[in-house]
DNA sequence: GAACCTTAATCAATCGTTTGATTGAGGCAA
DNA sequence: TTGCCTCAATCAAACGATTGATTAAGGTTC
């Protein structure tokens, strides 16, 4: 028998789930290494037994979530191409699931495969931290784990507005990541302000809202009144 | 002649205006009252005799931003009651100067009247914090203090949308502030995919896109193509 | 002299990190 | 099998640095 069972890959993995957890409530400088230890019923000397320091196990973490996270993007069809019969239509389709997938992703109400439902939503607020202050030394990871969404959804804007330059369609594609992840993000300041915050259950009035919102906005859609 | 000319409230003036570059640059765990005191040029131990706490620096900060910092608001012509004459078009302007008066805010492009240009965008980097996750004892704070744009783009929605109900006026206002915002906190997710972050020379591109896009999202303007 | 302001020195607590010792599994020779 | 060694894994304890907070003393102004 070994000394504690199934050691060594069991307790670093401990760590490093509590580690999300515990940097996502409270942030790099807000979390201590102690707490992360007791979350994981570990010592606080394994933090730099496996990962070297604090910021050696922010780093491992964020590459987990990179590689081991849920992805809202890897299980949508590919938009089409512009020069695909009917790409419009397709476009539209692939746009209205994106958001809705990405909602869904960010809500964590898809069910867990192999994270639960706390570790889901806490990836969010991790990956949230990041991306507004990235660490010089993380940004090619940062930007290898967005490039995915940003890809997919430029091709569904360029199968709908072929006409717009590069510019014109990256503008496009800052509105609608705008008002996804506003709802994300501010969900806190919603609530303050309706006395209610939207949840799971107010995920399809969100993803039509955004959808048909973002339709609009992008120049297709019905004019419902006149200027 | 004094040992430090003035000091008494400028002493107490100079702590509150290094507490806030600090805070809005580090947050309130990373920030240090040394440091604060530092850049102040003033003793560490003033924090406790002027404002208490670390905490009460924080709020007190939070305070005076509210009392004596930028307003984008302030400065615009209200806009107008849906039964109004013309209510349409002049909500129409009133919303685009909304946009375009936010975004300069938030870009610091406006002159400088009271406060640095480094103050003015280090303002914004504190509420971003502050909004993202409110303390419980700050909420009352923070919602007088987003009331005003709200309650303005509310107006405007109203003017210019008076057939939607409440909660659809409601989500209306969030698609359109999640992009006016979306520009300030993810510039540097921005940058990293542009290799150029946008900046004040580009706030007429920016306001321009912003307005029409919410336009059309809103159900208004021209449809440049059909389904 | 009373009220207010400023200072250096110091407090206990906590931080991330380092240390030295202990545990038991696995390898190897006798 | 027995005895010895190596090694990764884990632990409690302590490190120096830094944190926010407190104190006592002295200075300035009225």
């Amino acid at each position: 028998m070994k000394p504690f069972p199934d050691s060594s890959q069991d307790t670093r993995q401990r760590l490093l789930e509590a580690a999300i957890l515990v940097f996502a409530e409270k942030g790099f400088d807000g979390a201590g290494i102690r707490e992360i230890a007791l979350k994981a019923k570990a010592n606080s000397a394994l933090v730099q037994y496996y990962f070297g320091s604090k910021e050696g196990l922010y780093t491992a973490a964020l590459k987990f979530l990179f590689e081991q996270g849920p992805d809202a993007v890897g299980g949508l069809t590919p938009p089409p191409a512009p020069d695909e019969p009917e790409a419009r239509s397709k476009a539209l389709a692939s746009l209205r699931n994106y958001v809705r997938a990405f909602l869904e992703d960010l809500f964590a109400c898809r069910d867990p495969e192999q994270f639960s439902r706390e570790m889901h939503s806490a990836v969010h607020l991790f990956w949230t931290r990041e991306m507004m202050e990235p660490a010089p030394e993380r940004v090619d990871m940062i930007r290898a784990h967005i490039q995915p969404h940003v890809d997919y959804l430029n091709a569904c804007i360029r199968a709908l507005r072929p006409d717009l330059d590069e510019e014109g369609q990256f503008l496009m594609g800052c509105s609608i990541h705008a008002q996804i992840m506003f709802f994300h993000r501010d969900m806190a300041m919603i609530a303050l302000l309706r006395s209610e915050a939207y949840g799971a259950r107010d995920m399809d009035r969100l993803a039509t809202h955004i959808t048909d919102f973002s339709i609009r906005g992008l120049g297709l859609g019905s004019t419902l009144q006149g200027v």
